[in-house]
Order: C-alpha cells, then sequence, then structure tokens
DNA sequence: CTGTTAGCGCGTTCAA
DNA sequence: TTGAACGCGCTAACAG
C-alpha cells in the first residue's frame, strides 16, 4: 500500500504539501493539488487511519456495548447508534456483554486500548466498568440504563410509568392477580418495570402479591422455567406483565405447554414491540419503546460531548407506548 | 494517560525493557520485570492500541459486513463472528451495508483505511468491493454468499437443495400452485432459493409458473406487497416458498388482511428458524439455517488464513434443515 | 504558498 | 540482559 509519501514524490511535492491537499487544510497551489489529487488516485492512496489517528490524537470510531445483540429491541439501537454515527463519519464497534460485567470491563478496556473516540453503554451494572470511563476522561453517554454517581449523558425510556400504566390497564380489563416476571435484579430496567407494577397495584389498594413475581434472565429459557412455575398452580395469576418480547416468547411457549390461552385464561402485556406479536393469535398488548430513537439520540450526544467536553451533562427521557391489543382482552 | 516510557521511569529502566516486559518477549531479570509490572498496575498503564498496530504493521480488529443487522438471521451470525473472534483476541467492527453495493464499497473502504486484520463479507454483489480486498491482498471470506472470480475461503449454506427440499414438501402434501416469493435478484441466495424452487417443480414435471414467482427486497415490506399481489386474484397460489423470516412476516400479514389461513388455504414454508414462527397458528414450516456456526466457522477461517495468507483457499458448506410444521399441512 | 523538521507511542533493531 | 537509536505513516509547527 502506498503511502503518502509515495504519493508526494510521484506529483513532485513534500509530504506536507500532499497532506495538506489531501484534507483540504490551509491553501495549496491549484495546480500542485491537482498534481497530488491524480497521483493519489493513480495509486489508489488511502491514509493509514492508525498513523493518523495516532498523529492527531484522535481516532473516529466510537464503541457501543450492549447486552444482548440477538434482542431485537438492542439491534434496534444499534441501529440508530449506526445512522448517527456514520452520518457523522464514525465507524461503530459493537461489543456484546452478555450482560456480564466482567465482559463489559473487558470491553471498556478494548475501547480504552483502541482509544475509542467515545462510548455508548448500556451497562451491566459494571461500577468499575464506569469508574474506568470517568478516570480517563472518555466521552461516554449512558442509554437505555442511567449509571450511578455524577452527572452523565443518559438517554432512558419511562420505563416505570410505562409500566405502570400497563398494570393499570390489566386492572381496568378487570385481572384480579396480575403477576410480574421481571429481568435479572439490579439491571435498572428490570427494576424500574417491576417498581412501576408496585406503583400501579398500590395506587389501586390491591396487594402486591410477591408470590407472584419471579426474576429471571433476559431470555426466552428463564422467562419460560419462571413463567412455569407461576401457571402451573391453581392459585395462579390471572395476568402477567412480562418485561421484554424475548421473555415473552419464553411466557408463551409455558402457557402453549399448559393449554393456556392469552387473554382469556391469562392476560398478557410485555415490553418492546416485536412485529411479531401482531401475527400470533391473539395479538399481544406491548408496550412499545422508541429503540431507533433512543440509539439516534445517544450518539449525537455522545458525538457532540466530544466536540465539547465541557458542557453540562443531560438527561432526556423518551415516552413508551402502550398498544393493547387482544392478550389483554378476556 | 500514561506511556510506556511513563512506566519505565517509574521503574527506572529503559522503554525498551518495559516494552519487553510487557509483551513477555526475550527474557528480562526477574526484579526488573516484577518492577515494570508493578508500576504498569499502579499507574493503570494501557498500550496505546494505534501506536503498537503503527509500529507491529498489523492490527486485531476484523470488519464484519452484513445486509441487515435487524435480520435475526444475520445477527446469529454476528454472534458467531463475535464469540470466534474474541476468542482470539481480536476485535469486531460491525458494518450495515443494507444490501447496497455502495455502501459495502464505502465500508470496504474504511475497513482498509483501518488496516483491519481481515474482513468477514456477506456481500450485497459489489464485485468493486471484492476487487478492493483482493488488490490489497488484504484476507477475507465470503459468508453466506459466495463471490465471484478466483478461488476465496467460503462458508456458506446448502440453500438451493435446500429450497428443493422444502418445495417437494409441498408438492407432497398435495399444493398444486406453489409460488414463490423470492429475495432481491443478484443476491446469490435469493437467487439459488428460487433455482432450488425451480429445480423441485422439474423435477416433479410441473409447470414453472413465472406468474407465481415475485422478487422483493429481503424486508418484510416489500413482501406484504409481492404476497398481496399473488394471493389477492382468484387464480392464486396454494402454496409458497418464501425467502426469508422477515419476509415471511410480510407474507402473513397479507395473508391475515385477505382472511387466509395458512395451512389449510395457503402453505407456507420459510427460510430462517425464528423462534416466534413455533408461537403463531399454526406453527410454520421453516428451512432451518446454522447461522451462528456459519460466523463460527467463517471466522475461524479469516482468522486461519491471517495466520497463513498462503494457504488454499477453501469452501465449507453447511447444511440447512427443514422442519416440516402445520403451515405445509392442509 | 511550500518544504523541512519533529514527534504522536510503540517495538525492534544494534551495540554494549 | 539492557539501553540507545530508529522508524512505522502521518500531520502540526516552524521557516523560508
Amino acid at each position: 500500500m502506498p503511502k503518502i509519501s509515495d504519493v508526494a514524490s510521484r506529483a513532485g511535492v513534500s509530504p506536507a504539501t500532499a497532506s495538506r491537499v489531501l484534507n483540504g487544510k490551509s491553501t495549496v497551489a491549484p495546480e500542485l493539488a491537482e498534481r497530488v489529487q491524480a497521483a493519489a488516485a493513480e495509486m489508489q492512496y488511502r491514509p493509514n487511519g492508525l498513523a493518523r489517528s495516532l498523529r492527531r490524537r484522535e481516532t473516529t470510531v466510537i464503541a457501543l456495548i450492549i447486552g444482548d445483540v440477538e434482542n431485537p429491541f438492542f439491534t434496534s439501537l444499534a441501529r440508530g447508534v449506526e445512522d448517527a454515527a456514520h452520518a457523522d463519519g464514525y465507524s461503530v464497534i459493537l461489543c456484546n456483554s452478555d450482560e456480564d460485567p466482567v465482559k463489559e470491563r473487558r470491553y471498556v478496556d478494548v475501547a480504552l486500548q483502541e482509544r475509542a473516540a467515545g462510548v455508548v453503554l448500556s451497562s451491566a451494572g459494571s461500577t468499575e466498568s464506569i469508574g474506568m470511563l470517568r478516570d480517563q476522561r472518555i466521552p461516554f453517554v449512558a442509554v437505555d440504563r442511567p449509571v450511578e454517581g455524577a452527572a452523565t449523558d443518559t438517554v432512558v425510556v419511562d420505563t416505570r410509568s410505562a409500566a405502570a400504566a400497563a398494570t393499570l390497564h390489566l386492572l381496568e380489563q378487570g385481572y384480579q392477580r396480575i403477576g410480574c416476571i421481571a429481568g435479572p435484579a439490579g439491571i435498572a430496567t428490570a427494576d424500574d418495570r417491576l417498581a412501576g407494577y408496585r406503583d400501579a397495584l398500590r395506587a389501586a389498594n390491591r396487594r402486591i402479591p410477591a408470590r407472584l413475581v419471579r426474576h429471571a434472565e433476559f431470555k426466552a429459557a428463564g422467562a419460560k422455567a419462571a413463567a412455569r412455575q407461576l401457571l402451573d398452580r391453581r392459585e395462579r395469576p390471572d395476568a402477567l406483565l412480562v418485561a421484554n418480547c424475548v421473555m415473552a416468547r419464553g411466557v408463551l411457549e409455558a402457557m402453549a405447554e399448559l393449554g393456556l390461552r392469552s387473554g382469556r385464561d391469562v392476560g398478557l402485556a410485555a415490553f418492546d414491540d416485536d412485529p411479531w406479536t401482531t401475527l400470533i393469535t391473539p395479538p399481544m398488548t406491548v408496550i412499545a419503546q422508541p429503540a431507533h430513537d433512543l440509539g439516534l439520540i445517544a450518539t449525537r450526544l455522545l458525538l457532540s460531548r466530544i466536540a465539547d467536553p465541557a458542557r453540562a451533562a443531560t438527561t432526556s427521557t423518551l415516552h413508551a407506548t402502550l398498544i393493547p391489543r387482544g392478550s389483554t382482552e378476556r
């Protein structure tokens, strides 16, 4: 691969001049500029990004750390990040933490080593990784899940009140024993959704039935097991609020095996508006989250912080929308 | 951020010695080594990946270029790539071509600029980007879709024969007018699946009904429109082979709007074993692809080529599996 | 407006 | 075994 000095000598100028032409900095005699451009084109010159970044002391990659690329919520978010990043000439390194604080820490390490310009983080709760980010003063934004401690750019969804609204909806539909299959304790969105569920029951002067609440990973398998425990007994809940659509899949599997039909036998509402939810029978009531916008806004926030590290921290809260469907009609 | 010379002076040695210790190269007096390790730990030293890569003339990132992160087939594949890459200390840059040859070319450009160690490419058909990769002699492997020209490491699925098997299954179930909603013409997997469909009809001495074939993007919306065209007339097909599950969603939407039930009214089989396909009524017949393995094997192949660029090119073909379910029972 | 010089942070010579 | 010197490819500062 040719380097800039090769281009320069072919064009009969100094490397510095070639650099100036190729970067559009300062002004160069039109004739020389043309010779440089021609030489670069002929040789298929491609600047060495590493050398450039080393010298400029800045890169154009941002790291995105999420819990699970196979969860449509996160891929949609990732897409938003990508769109915003590429629009500004940045590349994205995608890292899968598997909701494991140790892996998360490792990826933050990689991001720091590679001198990423910034990080978009949906944290699994590793206070250590957040400490590293803060120590190194590398721009980062918390997305989907807030982080503890000092003020930080944050983009989240009003997931707690959305969970309350969904629970209220179940109450209004006449369900009496409403259970909840929550995400892993300690993860903000999981805790918030559970809290919202409790808020609504409390507001309606209902008992908050600890026996109707289960925690599980944000995966289908765990939710399936939890649902089976909850549903396979006489005193079963007559409705369930589920922390996301991946988990709802597991719940639906359990219900099918137990011969239970959603809506009629068990009211069902879950977070995330997976496109498949309208194709099942009955269609599933969901709490739609603006995942793509979440990624988009988080990334714009990050880019603006990269541009101005001194700017005060911002939190923006997007709204989730309850979409009632057949799974909550008796 | 501290640099290696900072660590060295704190440990009272030269930068060269510090480098030797930190990289485990050559042998250093145990006492000095310990001092260096201690200093590095205290200062939270993190080698500058850019400088290191520049000096070593090699990076540890690989680029993954796919058509659509929001397609579960690709995310599963991406997961396989990630798993294999991280196991070997490589990072992955994920690039979304949107099945657009121009975007694909741009990402190849980025990969070259950043001096990626290699590329895993599911090509949208940009001959230009493949030419660039070949010209620069950068290791790359074609995944899911073969590329034209010189021998290239390739990992694919026997999608053509799988499509034929699925079509044969539809014939055996007694469907008479079998249509096909294919992917975009020019994309290998789309063309192959359509070819397999034709193979099976030809082998059964059936007419190959051009009027029952439609092309669409690998998206729900396009497939929905195509399905509506096909199904909303008297002489409609009584079964459909669909190029993937994302498209099948569109087909199911169209059928719901037309009041058609899969299985009874229209037999339905689609590529990819999306977990939702067992939750709809009736469950959908699918052709399951080993997407995760595809990514895994492709990446291992890539890493082995990075290690030995002279090795002869390999093609491995994985098998897809027909899973008959209710959507192909009358 | 252009060229020369210097150095980003590292790993690897080559001598001692 | 250790350290000094050099250069990976680039761009910013300084001179001319």
